[in-house]
DNA sequence: ACACCCTCCTGGAGGC
DNA sequence: TGCCTCCAGGAGGGTG
């Protein structure tokens, strides 16, 4: 599932393509995928328009366009972007019954928006602050220190599991790097969020850099879904520790690697490493 | 503030 | 082989 390591590809990535290029037609096969407006007003508003530039803000993508406008896209669990240079032979994604909306350029390339289970989300709007405006801070940015992490965590009583996943403190962690974080840190996913000593906030904030580092170098995590817009897979699943390695061996002291369920989401940790 | 559940979706996995 | 059920999960919503 794209979270930040795996968005911020797709991103650089795109922008290589579709920075420049002009909206000549869209379809929208699954209505639903279309969030903000209408998809009649999504489809007249879009057309015409030229991308100015690509973005991410926390697991969202951002296109700037010209004349003024924004199209922000959350790809939630399986959603895709995938660009297609000008060809004769049909693109496969054409008739693929996964693909939700294409977007069409002057230059005959294609962006397909392709999401098996439908989560994912467009949003055309006027001001991206109409959607990420509780975002929390970007972890790959300046505001992110061990310092803000200590502030932010110590606000709420809660699970340091709930907190790393709450998009409106941190932008950008999903289930598998947090799991990943925590291991790192050699923190439970149980631990109280407002208890951490200053040592442990520091662990923390080094342990969430790595892990978004790591697997940025390596494109990002691919279990089964998860393509960059070259339908290219990431490489960072064998850099896992914990997530989705139940039972494995923990590479820090053998213990084998539980699963429990937190904050109704999939938890994997090591029991003697992260006994608090 | 927090805990918990539900909804959205589909394909893959496991049981029989 | 085939059918059934369960499960995965980000985010928003609702309730207690």
């Amino acid at each position: 599932m794209p979270e930040l390591p795996e968005v911020e590809t797709i991103v650089r990535k795109l922008r290589l393509r579709v920075v420049g290029q002009r909206v000549t037609d869209v379809q929208v096969r699954w209505q639903r995928s279309i969030a903000v407006p209408s998809v009649e007003r999504f489809i007249g508003e879009l057309v015409g328009r030229e991308l100015q530039a690509i973005d991410r803000r926390g697991k969202f993508v951002v296109i700037s366009l010209l004349p003024t406008k924004y199209l922000l896209i959350h790809l939630r669990m399986t959603g895709r972007l995938i660009y297609a240079d000008a060809d004769s032979q049909p693109h496969p994604l054409e008739t693929d019954p996964h693909t939700q909306v294409v977007l069409q350029f002057a230059s005959h390339t294609k962006l397909y928006f392709r999401d098996t289970r439908k989560f994912g989300r467009l949003f055309l709007v006027d001001d991206p602050s109409e959607i990420v405006a509780d975002l929390g801070i970007e972890p790959l940015g300046a505001d992110f220190t061990s310092e803000s992490l200590g502030v932010l965590l110590g606000r709420r009583h809660r699970p340091l599991k709930v907190a790393l996943l709450d998009q409106s403190m941190l932008a950008g962690l999903g289930n598998i790097y947090v799991d990943e974080s925590l291991w790192l840190a050699r923190l439970s996913p149980c631990r109280i969020s407002d208890t951490l000593v200053m040592g442990e906030v520091d662990r923390l904030y080094q342990a969430i850099g790595q892990v978004l580092a790591c697997a940025l170098e390596h494109h990002g995590t691919t279990l089964r879904d998860y393509r960059d817009p070259d339908n290219q897979a990431g490489a960072n699943a064998s850099c896992l520790e914990v997530y989705g390695r139940t039972g494995e061996p923990c590479s820090r002291c053998g213990t084998p690697i539980e699963r429990m369920i937190v904050a109704q989401r999939s938890t994997h940790y090591c029991p003697h490493c992260q006994a608090s």
